[in-house]
Formats: structure tokens, sequence, C-alpha cells
DNA sequence: AAGCAATATGCAACAGTATTGCAATTTAGA
DNA sequence: TCTAAATTGCAATACTGTTGCATATTGCTT
């Protein structure tokens, strides 16, 4: 729905641009994270530098978080029930990647255990990537 | 010890060149994930393509794995308890890097417990980033 | 609805990481 | 010492991502 798109915009102070409301629809349409690429791909009327601000800029704001899955290139996908904002994200991201499909999804409602850390150590943020075979696979 | 790495390499059949007696050595000797950058800036002499085959080599045989710490550049440590091959890598990996110096270590023996994943999916290997403050800084 | 200041965009250029093809060199073994 | 196979160096190229700056657009004010 392009109004769950506006509000999100306008919650967090954006200007509503024709940029920003494809991406961020698209990016809430989407099952699992994409790359800058496939936006490229997808909106090839939008500058790829402002499809790189874009993703900086919903980054920022706490609508989206990225996805280091090793690939190269960097994914992102919306983030969920609010524990993200522009004073900071989630702590915690624990993401699946199917070794076939190579199609990347956040893993919710799990917690990583605290994990034993040589004496002088602090954790401060978890990012765990699980890797194996899909439902589809 | 330079017998350290030319018996790692005589157990892997790879041949003993230069480039990678002295890489592989260096490798031997750091505490820390060094990146292809760093061993361009370590080894002038050999060339930049030399130097990336050479870790390809290396990790392909499982005397070396590699750390995506989201930095942009790939970092490489040396596998240990030879728990991998070229038979396939240790499939579970945590690391460390440091928020503020930006130094990227293995933690070894812990364990990642099992995460529960949707209907479906089956985890082949997990790969654990923490980031924190390291006990120098 | 017209004007304005702040913001966002498009374009060009550039930096860093990584890969490929190929000719020349080096290695290990006969 | 000779040779085949493996390795290296070089050139070229691809991909990901960033920066500076001029132009266009947005949202607000009047």
């Amino acid at each position: 729905m392009i109004s769950d798109t506006i509000r999100l915009l306008n919650d967090n102070g954006l200007r509503k641009t024709d940029c920003r409301l494809d991406v961020l629809d698209f990016l809430l349409s989407q099952e699992h994270a994409v790359t800058h690429g496939q936006l490229e791909a997808e909106f090839p009327d939008f500058d790829r530098v402002t499809l790189y601000r874009t993703l900086s800029t919903f980054e920022d704001k706490g609508i989206i978080h990225d996805v280091k899955d090793g690939s190269g290139a960097t994914k992102y996908a919306v983030c969920k029930h609010g524990s993200c904002s522009e004073h900071g994200h989630d702590d915690e991201h624990v993401h699946f990647k199917c070794i076939k499909c190579e199609q990347v999804s956040c893993v919710d409602n799990v917690h990583i255990p605290h994990i034993p850390l040589p004496e002088g150590f602090r954790a401060k943020s978890k990012n765990l990537l699980v890797e194996g075979l899909c439902n589809n696979c």
C-alpha cells in the first residue's frame, strides 16, 4: 500500500520525492533483502547515485538495515517492529542466506545467546549469517 | 618459523614459491585477520593479482579462511586446529571486530547454539560477527 | 498561486576491491 | 639439464560505492 510508504516518510520527516516513494514502496513489497543493483534494474530512470543516497537516507532513519552476506554487494531490507530508528539500529540481526537461490531473508524473534569473549572484550552488537537451504530449494 | 610454512605448503601439495612462502609466513605471524591491501603494502614486489591468487589458493586448501567484516575489504586469517581442508571449511565461525581499532580476530572454542529457523529451512553453516571494544580499546 | 530557502537529484569523475586472459617465467621431477 | 605443468606479471576490465557541483524539486510562507 502506498499509504504505508507515505506514512513512513512523513513519520521520519523525509520529503516525498518520486524516488523515495517508488523505492520504499518496492522495498516494503519484498520478501528478501535487495541490492542496489536490483534497484537499478527495477528503476532505470533514477540515477544510480540517487539510489545509493536514498538507501543511505532510509538506513540513517532506521527504516531499512543492511545485510552483508558476503556476496560483495550490500543488501537491504525493511526493519520490522519499530526496533530501529535514527537513534540506532537493533543491535542483533540474524539473516539466512540460501546457498542455492542466494536469497537472503531476516530471521526474526531469535535471540543470539551470550558469547563468551576473551578477557577485556566487550560486545556491542551481533550479526549472525546462517547459510543453508531455504524452503524452496 | 619458516618450517611451519614449508610443512603447510608440502602437506597441501603446493609448490614453494617466493610469494607463497612469504605470504604464508606473514599470515602465520599475525594476531588479526589481514586484508589483501595490507599484503600489498607488506610485499610491494609481488603483483597484486598474484597476492589475490595466493590468498585464493590458500583458501581453497583450507589453510586460511575469509572474514567479511563489512569494511568493504575481505580479511583473511589462518585456520586453526586442522578443522578445515580442501574438502571444506569449518561450518562455524565467530569473529570479533573492534569498533575502535577495527582489528578483527577469530574467537575460538565457541559453539553457536541451534537457531530456530522457519519450517523447511536447513542450516549448513553459521557465521557470527560480534562487534564491540577489544581489550586494548 | 507565486516566491523562496532548503533539500534532493543528475551527471561526471574518481577510488577501492576483485577478476580474467595471456605471454613469460619458475618449479618440481624425470 | 631438460621438460611439462604450474605460477607469475601485466594489461585490461567489471563492479561497488563515494564526492563535488550545478540544476531541479519540495514544502513552506506569504
